[in-house]
DNA sequence: AGTACCACCTGACGGC
DNA sequence: TGCCGTCAGGTGGTAC
């Protein structure tokens, strides 16, 4: 499920793939994808100049083209990026295809279609629209400890609501408070200062460390909740079974020995 | 402001 | 075998 570590990923795959290739087709599988642009929107945009620079903020890719607009691109659950020359090779469920001049093609893979297309003037003009938070890897923990210092209700919800921190989704979320010992359901408003600074370093950690092994979960350290994040997994560092719950709706796991239980931090 | 629920969408999976 | 309900979870909308 992309979340910021998949979307680094994915940035750093298209700077060392279809930078600075000339694009010669755009080819739009599934128009719903795209969101506020037409094809047409797209073609004229980046018919005939390249991909420049990439950014990303949170769980969005930014490719700025030759012509000073930025394409972003959001990955929904199962979107992904893959750069071939074989017509062949390309993935079963690409909904946005670029061709370049040198023969080779840059899709975007959707299986569930829950990813989207967009332009905008600049990556900071898009996260102002959108009500983005800053990015969980820039904000720093001052700034973290001042933003989750703000919310109330459960932990968790706080740190995957996009618009408090950018790019925590519910996978990583469940590792950071893992590896912090902090209970998914404890209230952020009954956290000290302190405890958000050390929530904080978790969160770098964590997020770093997926970035590492290219968000591979299965290149994580031994000791990382998320492969064992499924029906009766156990805890790694206890051997316990995992428990489950729901929060903002997402399956929840987590280590009741570890984390606590009930609503403190 | 937070929470609960729905919708979007497809494929895997368990139950019968 | 094959149909059906449920689940996965990022985002965005609604209602309370």
């Amino acid at each position: 499920m992309p979340e910021l570590p998949d979307v680094e990923t994915f940035r750093r795959y298209l700077g060392y793939t279809a930078l600075h290739k000339v694009v010669e087709s755009v080819d739009v599988r599934s128009p719903e994808m795209l969101s506020g642009v037409s094809l047409d929107g797209l073609r004229s945009e980046l018919g005939g100049t390249s991909l420049e620079e990439t950014e990303r903020h949170g769980k969005y890719l930014f490719a700025r083209t030759g012509r000073g607009r930025w394409l972003v691109l959001h990955f929904g659950m199962t979107g992904r990026l893959a750069y071939y020359r074989d017509p062949g090779s390309e993935p079963e469920h690409a909904r946005l295809v670029l061709g370049f001049e040198n023969g080779y093609s840059l899709a975007m893979d959707d299986r569930r279609k829950l990813g989207s297309a967009a332009l905008t003037g600049s990556p900071g003009e898009f996260a102002e629209q959108r009500e983005l938070g800053p990015d969980a890897l820039l904000v720093g923990s001052r700034g973290f400890a001042e933003a989750l210092g703000r919310k109330r209700g459960m932990v968790k919800s706080a740190l995957m609501d996009q618009s408090t921190v950018s790019g925590v989704g519910n996978v990583y979320a469940d590792e950071i408070l893992f590896r912090a010992g902090v209970h998914p359901a404890a209230d952020v408003g009954g956290m000290g200062r302190g405890s958000l600074v050390e929530l904080y370093g978790h969160l770098r950690e964590v997020l770093e460390t997926a970035i590492d092994v290219q968000a591979d979960p299965d290149r994580l350290p031994d000791d990382y909740l998320i492969p064992r994040r499924r029906e009766g997994g156990r805890c790694p560092v206890c051997g316990g079974e995992l428990e489950t719950t729901k929060v903002s709706g997402r399956t929840t796991y987590y280590c009741r020995r570890r984390q606590g239980r009930g609503r403190r931090g």
